[in-house]
DNA sequence: AAACAAAGTCAACAGTCGTTGACAAAAATA
DNA sequence: TATTTTTGTCAACGACTGTTGACTTTGTTT
């Protein structure tokens, strides 16, 4: 591995964990390679700029793993995929964090809800089936976000302290309802 | 009404508008006087600064209608809450847009969270009473807030255009839900 | 070894940020 | 009317922002 190539990486993996976690608009360029201990001016060479350092750590993110289980499974994978323990280092590297903290980011507030759209809400939809499904699927995704944002970011007691197992079958019981064909 | 008033006012009117909807570091002093017409150091005059401004829009907010209500009622308000139409007007003095915008903030975030966890999760959890209490508040909160997280910051369709009566009536088919008791 | 390209360093840029203090205009008080 | 207090204006401050270009150092290629 060049030196180039690990100087960059570990740009991506410091820019990740501020700006997944804090936000885009949050997050400044010296931050990141303060953390990285590299130069602040190699962000502009290697990424074109700040935007394009964000950009490349969304540039490996896998499909939601949900999305390819089985439709029986589907929710049961769902669930599993937002229940994960309320760990500090693990939200880190977690997407859904990253979702909350950048959607309200007036710079890139737009990527993120197609993001949403597209990799999540629309394969869903597709998935569910049936009348409604756009409905019943983004009721779903305010079940598992809602719960998320519960966790995360509002800290509400009574709910960060659940072990996964617990928290994985409150939000299916609930995502079933949500799931619900209701004509 | 003195000038002083009218200009306090115009200030913290324009300063909730903004702060309200795009979160409290994403909006300059000078964003703010500028919609208010007004000189941007009257902001550290009369408030302090730009701080005290942010929690001036603050000062006025009612408690959570819901809670008022008898307890039969209450998942039925609750519900109506967070139904309200999507219009971007009406955001600008929506409790819960702004504690979504400003949850995630640097800054703020804090004081965000004793908000939502004093003023509604904790009246919510005496108000239901039974076992598990705490965590059927939070449960609910999940769904009203996660439901409002998908229409005004994600934006997914099939629920940013649903009437206030059909979202009410889904909300509560949820919060029912969220409220039961299991054990 | 010489020539070249790549990688990293450093200072400085133009812009924005919140805030301050000196000053002028207006209003209230005497 | 004269004096004091309030209200508003203006320029500037130090700090921080993302980005740039000149420079040195390191590594590779001829």
């Amino acid at each position: 591995m060049s030196k180039s190539n690990s100087t960059k990486e570990k740009l991506v993996a410091a820019a990740r964990e501020l700006f997944w976690t804090r936000g885009y608009s949050n997050v400044s360029v010296r931050d990141i390679t303060g953390k990285a201990g590299v130069d602040a001016a190699l962000v502009s060479r290697y990424f074109g700029g700040k935007q394009g350092l964000f950009e490349a750590t969304l540039a490996e993110i896998p499909p939601w793993e949900a999305l390819t289980a089985e439709p029986h499974e589907l929710l049961k994978r769902a669930a599993q995929s937002f229940a994960h323990p309320f760990d500090p280092e693990a939200d880190a590297t977690n997407v859904f964090t990253m979702l909350l903290a950048n959607v309200i980011d007036p710079e890139m507030g737009g990527m993120i809800r197609d993001l949403v759209q597209t990799k999540m809400a629309d394969p869903l939809t597709g998935r569910i089936g049936g009348s409604d499904a756009r409905e019943r699927a983004a009721l779903l995704l305010a079940v598992l976000f809602g719960v998320a944002l519960m966790r995360k970011n509002f800290q509400l007691e009574g709910l960060a302290d659940k072990s996964p197992e617990q928290l994985q079958a409150e939000i299916m019981r609930l995502g079933r309802v949500a799931l619900e064909v209701r004509d």
